[in-house]
DNA sequence: TATATTAGACAGTACGGGTATCCAGTTGCC
DNA sequence: GGCAACTGGATACCCGTACTGTCTAATATA
């Protein structure tokens, strides 16, 4: 399969497929000549995942790298690959040191849950930013209100753990790891806003 | 206050203000003069909203005026609010008329659940491209993969509407909508990564 | 009156995510 | 073998977003 194949059959824009290959989302096809290049079905599948990941959820190009580059790099060992995964953050800002008062609330949050998560975990500095800008809002968070959502949290990664049992694979794993971790996010989001509709009318009468 | 003050006690650039009040995000000052205006304490309060919104969560600028216009307009009437709030979008993309496959599917899972929610819902979009991505690549989800995750959601909107009953206060109740429906979302994700990575740990070992 | 601020307008910047153009090399087909 | 059509790769360019810097006339402050 050629290039303009390769755009047809994935509707991805023939510059746009060649921009991928330059930022190394795509590895390159296989060199036939000194301007002719084989694509193959799996080039056509991690486009449809480039994509997916880029403009369903919205990873930057970067952070889709190194997603993508840690899935292929480490894929046979699922746990791993999840961990890499879960590092990937939607919205790169700068690595600032950490060290913020909501960091130790977040600690009490994950002791008290009695859960096992490494201490650089991105999703800690969410947690605490978001607890942090709350309070600034004059809003009395704290960690204990976040309480029964981890709970809820805690019941949702069962279910994505579930789904990864049922497969030997380890491509299929890996891939499917990354969909459930980082591309259903924005579909369980959309699930609370619906539920939250709902639950709204249901008390507020309509 | 004047601008200067204004920004010293936000953190926030001078300039950054003045380009949220180019943008319509914080209202003007009261004027007493040519080169002269007057900020109070609601603007203070709104320019930390402001910067929560945009920051913490990775709302454009033009999300950010469309939600809060629409709060200020109709705060008083908490399931009004709620549901303009509910149809900002992270990422905003351009509206096509939709009518695709996924649609159908999120009728039915809408139906099973017994939920009441708008047909116009930017949500049921989100879910139905996230059901035709996933399915594009490969994985077969359909609208019953999701039934377990919504009646979770279900339990998560509870909580969320719970934390607004005990308001009397309209503005306040408003806001803190806003704060529990936008905001808490990074946080709420976060919360799942980190429960993922503690059930991974738990059934693979470590 | 001298100095510092200020509001507001406007131009410029940095970055992300592509597009468009060009060109030499290659292929299919007569 | 000749020629149009296509290809891969590099470079330049474009557009939107979120600011940031500079300027100016008016005002405040000492």
């Amino acid at each position: 399969m050629r290039i303009s194949e390769l755009s047809r059959r994935s509707g991805v824009p023939g510059a746009t497929i060649k921009f991928y290959l330059r930022e190394g989302l795509l590895p390159p096809g296989r060199a036939t000549a000194a301007t002719q290049a084989e694509y193959s079905e799996v080039h056509l599948r991690r486009l449809r995942l480039i994509r997916a990941l880029i403009g369903v959820r919205g990873l930057t190009v970067n952070a889709t790298r190194e997603v993508l580059t840690a899935v292929s790099e480490h894929e046979g060992d699922l746990h791993q690959v999840l961990g890499l995964v879960l590092g990937a953050r939607p919205v790169n800002r700068e690595e600032e040191p950490q060290g913020g008062l909501g960091s130790s609330e977040v600690n009490a949050l994950v002791e008290q849950m009695g859960w096992q998560v490494s201490a650089h975990a991105p999703a800690r500095r969410v947690i605490a930013e978001t607890l942090e800008s709350l309070r600034s809002l004059g809003a009395d968070y704290s960690w204990r209100t976040l309480l029964p959502y981890a709970e809820l949290a805690r019941q949702t990664a069962v279910l994505d753990l579930d789904q990864l049992e049922d497969t030997d694979d380890s491509v299929e794993q890996a891939e499917r790891a990354l969909l459930l971790t980082v591309l259903l996010e924005p579909a369980l989001l959309a699930l609370r806003r619906m539920a939250q509709e709902n639950e709204s009318a249901a008390r507020h009468g309509d």
